[in-house]
DNA sequence: CCCATATATTTGCCATAGCAACTATTGCCA
DNA sequence: TGGCAATAGTTGCTATGGCAAATATATGGG
């Protein structure tokens, strides 16, 4: 419970480790070929997951709000890389599908993926992946909501 | 050097962990009637300990790049937190000072801040900490340029 | 069954962020 | 010293993200 003092700034230190990790997806990415953004990543990598699903799941899943999702899909859908088809049970949702040229893009963009995984954890073990997911996920918790 | 494998996706807990410490900077700057952003805290936070640099000393020390640095500083120009003096010695540099306002609302900001660090740290010790430093530091040395 | 409330999505507005291009200077070096 | 590469800053363009408001539809209670 110490390190709760004035210094302790955590915050700047996950802010500029993020800040490269993207960087690094985005090189990775124009340089494979793989004409997509780090975000756009995201949500492809949660439809070959769970294919098939409405706009507000993919948001919860992917950790992001509903007007973003609904602007990065428009972009998806633009490219053509997923399709929205009308839910059957309810007039007000979209459910989210891959397209056959998505599923190519996702298998095309996944080795660089991991290939970036695997360079950033180099150094690392498993006991420190606990640690960070259990020091992340502290912090997380100290900061939802009605505390 | 395991867990470097498909599964390992620190990437998003990273993510997600600093997205929610922002809403949480966001609302209580708000709720306490600070008027900045978690970013032009940054920068404010940045010139109480070294006032009267050039922008892009200013950038370097956010881990902000040049033209995000140029716009918050045009917002807190415009807010009258902040303000440019031309450079004595290099006539392209503005150097950067807090201004009497700037310095209060920092003042105003600071122990909200405080709370937010002790908020987010509670149930963490100082042996999280060096973990979450040294893991964070090796993700950063794995990802920098010409690796 | 009807209405009030809740939910799914979209749109507008603004802030942050990255990249590329542009201007104004500076500094170096032949 | 003349010229050219490097540097400081700004601006344009695009993407992401958050908040608030608007629309369309669903749902639950009387």
């Amino acid at each position: 419970m110490q390190k709760n003092n004035p210094t302790n700034n955590f915050g700047a230190y996950l802010d500029r480790t993020i800040k490269i990790i993207k960087h690094n997806y985005t090189r990775s990415f124009k340089k494979n070929g793989v004409d997509i953004t780090t975000e756009q990543w995201v949500l492809l990598d949660s439809l070959n997951t769970k294919n098939g699903v409405a706009q507000n799941e993919l948001a919860n899943d992917s950790f992001k709000n509903a007007p973003t999702v609904s602007r990065i899909i428009d972009l998806l859908v633009k490219k053509g890389l997923i399709e929205r088809k009308p839910s059957p049970t309810d007039r007000r949702s979209h459910l989210i599908y891959l397209t056959k040229k998505g599923r190519n893009i996702y298998a095309k963009a996944l080795p660089v993926v991991e290939g970036l995984r695997r360079k950033g954890w180099e150094g690392l073990n498993d006991e420190d992946y606990d640690h960070l997911l259990r020091i992340l996920d502290t912090i997380l918790g100290n900061f939802k909501e009605n505390k």
